[in-house]
DNA sequence: TAGTAATTTAGCTAATAAGCTAAATAGTGC
DNA sequence: GCACTATTTAGCTTATTAGCTAAATTACTA
């Protein structure tokens, strides 16, 4: 059971996710962007996976991995919080912003 | 140059940050705070270094670590940004910056 | 059912990581 | 300068990671 912060540590693991976030792809068309072998593309997939990152399903003869962002979410926002890391970029609460 | 996520990924050194975010500490109560060398600990402690994660000052017969918060701040609002997740807010702490 | 395309598994190598003990270094204080 | 304490470096072992090629598997399709 790969922890979450173990998948992240490769940075072609962090790719694949955010090639991910637009929807699902195929392992072939993943691994179309990277350099380096099908079977080490799968061993990255493996390790996704098994950290909760990502799904796969079997659709037409190919597999079709999709991001489990909610996965990802609740690891980076639970470290945040753990590290009292606030927010860069959103306006001042006492700006009454509407969410 | 251990990248942050690097080191990140394993769990001592992420709970060495979390023990720093309240102000410096040294080395030795820092290692104190596991159950390994102190060897080992200083591994951990330059792998933190390299990535710009952490900074270490001579201070009276001791090196007192300090996190370098933006250099988190940074690389996790990056990411975050890249993978277009929401940024939790999190509420006014006061982390000791006294004028 | 046989063929084909897509993906993973097997088996290997080389590099890196994480731990240890023992020794070396750096900095304080007498 | 010497002793003392704190920390790191050296040197080692074991485990894991990341990469490869070749082979096996899976699942469509004709």
């Amino acid at each position: 059971m790969t922890s979450v912060f173990d998948a992240l540590s490769h940075p072609i693991r962090r790719e694949v996710l955010e090639l991910l976030k637009d929807g699902g792809k195929s392992a072939g068309d993943l691994a179309d962007h990277f350099p380096v072998s099908k079977p080490t593309m799968s061993g990255h997939f493996a390790k996704l996976k098994s950290a909760g990152l990502i799904l796969g399903e079997n659709r037409a003869g190919s597999i079709i991995y999709t991001l489990n962002m909610s996965t990802l979410e609740e690891a980076l926002h639970g470290f945040m919080a753990r590290m009292e890391i606030a927010q860069p970029h959103v306006p001042d609460t006492d700006r009454g912003e509407t969410a």
